[in-house]
DNA sequence: ATTATGTGATTAATATACTTATCAAGCAGC
DNA sequence: GCTGCTTGATAAGTATATTAATCACATAAT
């Protein structure tokens, strides 16, 4: 009965053609396809190929993205108090999340802190995101693909999440950096 | 030849494929799929169902909404000494931002500065884009919408741009904010 | 009452997406 | 040379998306 795997597709089409007042039969003409394919996909009975989906959007139009693009989304938290930050990790490295759930959200804001010789590891880390961080207080090894830096107070980073990094405080003193990622990551 | 009527969906679903070092079978194996089939997509020789995408996309993980989303990215600087920071507006507020031209970019960082006193006016701000931050250093009242909070070194704030905002420095002493947006607004 | 036109849903036939099994090329180790 | 394992591509068969035609139910006009 579901043929899109869990994505209620059906409704989906059928809300927007509503919304600009086309009948199944108009819709198919604009489109060049059938009407009887579109009752079927209305009621998720058929799961159209990405070209039939591209055809019925061409039809109001409507690009794939802005068909996929996401919607409806909760009443977040807006002020945290320290304590409130939620602590993710907690060995050595500290990573205090502003926010506890991040599924849905743009930014993963953190407030992490790097006890000295803390490592985030020698395997480096990689993940479809992008990320920066500006660092407040001591010194933290920044490495990015074939590139290491040791930044201070004041300095930043920026970089595509997808070359292998990994970060490391090489001072004597606590390193504290407010980091962000987009999209959340883990 | 082509069954997506003009969106080059193989070469898309190639390069998400060949990012994550996953071989056409293992893809499979992780997407439940046969491998013949993402061999026939990625040639084009076949317009998968969106059901079949999503079973993909599920492979990475990813949903439908960022495959269809549009991407594209430059080889940007990674690593920001302090004076690199590029200065935006430069009165009693200081907007220090990581990176010189943020198009593209799916964050804006920033290292902020606040007077005493210093306040970002009367008109609130509203844009397009989901922003927080970690407040520092001194103490920063932050109104969102019909909500008003004043917040000290170590607390944070999350909320959608959208709804109309303030920050305004109600302490004695400088303001030291690092926040980020995505994606970036100014 | 009947004819007409509109709606979404359904059936049988056809086109195509998808699976299973296989192939050919590349690469490691023996 | 082999053997074994991986890679991406292909062929034939099966499942399903899609079409053309029809059905059933409305509303409106003759």
């Amino acid at each position: 009965m579901d043929g899109n795997n869990g994505f209620d597709l059906g409704a989906r089409l059928k809300a927007l053609r509503d919304s600009h007042n086309l009948s199944q039969r108009e819709l198919a003409k604009r489109a060049g396809v059938s009407n009887a394919i579109i009752s079927m996909i209305e009621q998720n009975r058929s799961s159209p190929s990405v070209g039939m989906l591209k055809k019925l959007l061409d039809g109001f139009p409507m690009s794939l993205a802005e068909f996929f693009a996401d919607d409806l989304k909760p009443r977040p938290q807006i002020f945290f108090a320290a304590p409130e930050l939620v602590e993710l990790a907690g060995g050595p490295v500290s990573y205090r999340q502003v926010g506890r759930d991040m599924t849905g959200k743009a930014i993963q804001l953190m407030h992490e802190h790097y006890q000295p010789g803390a490592d985030t590891g020698a395997q480096m880390l990689s993940h479809e995101a992008e990320e920066g961080g500006v660092i407040i207080r001591g010194r933290l090894e920044v490495t990015v693909g074939d590139q290491i830096r040791v930044l201070g107070p004041g300095d930043a980073y920026y970089f595509d999440s997808r070359t292998p990094h990994r970060f490391r405080n090489v001072g004597a003193e606590e390193c504290e950096v407010v980091t962000a990622n987009s999209p959340p990551s883990f």
